[in-house]
DNA sequence: CCAATGTCAGCATAACTGACATCA
DNA sequence: CTGATGTCAGTTGTGCTGACATTG
């Protein structure tokens, strides 16, 4: 039942999963309180959210995201220079700089986190606030290593 | 009671769609089934599974797609060289080249379908069969137009 | 000496805008 | 003439690899 399956139809999960992403994605660069803030692309979005308060370095945030240092490092550097984030010496490590939010960093973390939160009400009261609760829930299972488990040579 | 929420914590809902994308796109990109064959990008991916039958124009294409005209143009022409998709002149418009999948490409399409299908019933099995159908049917609802409802100036 | 970090430089990819000829 | 389509050209953004100095 699965030899006449096809991408097109749109029946796969993937293109679902990007279609949602989008709908928030432009929900956020329509909302009044979030369209004039700088806008931020999918990987600066992740790098922020992975930042944690005391401080990240450049290399660890490389590896939390998916991306080379170097990669990050441009991108702190583009984010620094929007003055999103403040970039510290570690006292511990003389290597390290140390990469935090700044206040209007802060400001623009919390203003989009509010405005996809309404965003989520919103989808909420159109399909439903348990669909809604149920996509979070899954979503945020574990869903272990990517990839099927080896066991179908 | 949305005052204090921010980004990281990762409970929003973009990010959890992001990790979910990926988590498929690293499946299929490790599955020996398909890690041979050429790579597609995420919008690569997307103008095949908006393809028709009959054949689609680059513009309607992109259109679909959510890129210019050009862009679409330049991304035809790699799938095109890469024989995965046939150019075709439109019988009724002289202007229109109609996109078809090739050979090759229905191929491609049938093996990418597949693994996802693989993939999904590997996270059916993590997850729980209900789980993965809940999902399916939350992100296939009609969520609507993005944005919320013109109603918090 | 070896490993990790930050950083500079060059390159590839993929998207965009602008411009233009062709055809309905 | 207007509008849509395909296409050429230039530009920008984003990530990658290679290389190297500094520090632990």
């Amino acid at each position: 039942m699965a030899a006449d399956k096809t991408l097109h139809g749109a029946g796969n999960l993937g293109a679902l999963l990007v279609r949602a992403f989008r709908w928030f994605e432009e929900g956020l660069a329509t909302d009044p309180d979030t369209a004039h803030l700088p806008r931020l692309s999918g990987t600066q979005f992740m790098a922020l959210a992975s930042l944690d308060g005391d401080g990240t370095s450049i290399a660890e945030l490389a590896r939390r995201v998916g991306v080379t240092r170097q990669a990050m490092h441009q991108m702190v550097g583009e984010l620094d220079k929007a003055s999103l984030v403040d970039l510290v010496d570690s006292p511990s490590d003389r290597r390290i700089k140390l990469v935090k939010l700044s206040l209007l960093g802060r400001t623009l973390d919390q203003k989009a986190a509010a405005a996809l939160g309404d965003l989520e009400a919103e989808l909420a009261k159109r399909i439903g606030k348990g669909a809604v609760a149920d996509l979070r829930k899954h979503l945020a299972a574990d869903w272990g290593p990517p990839g099927k488990s080896r066991a179908k040579g």
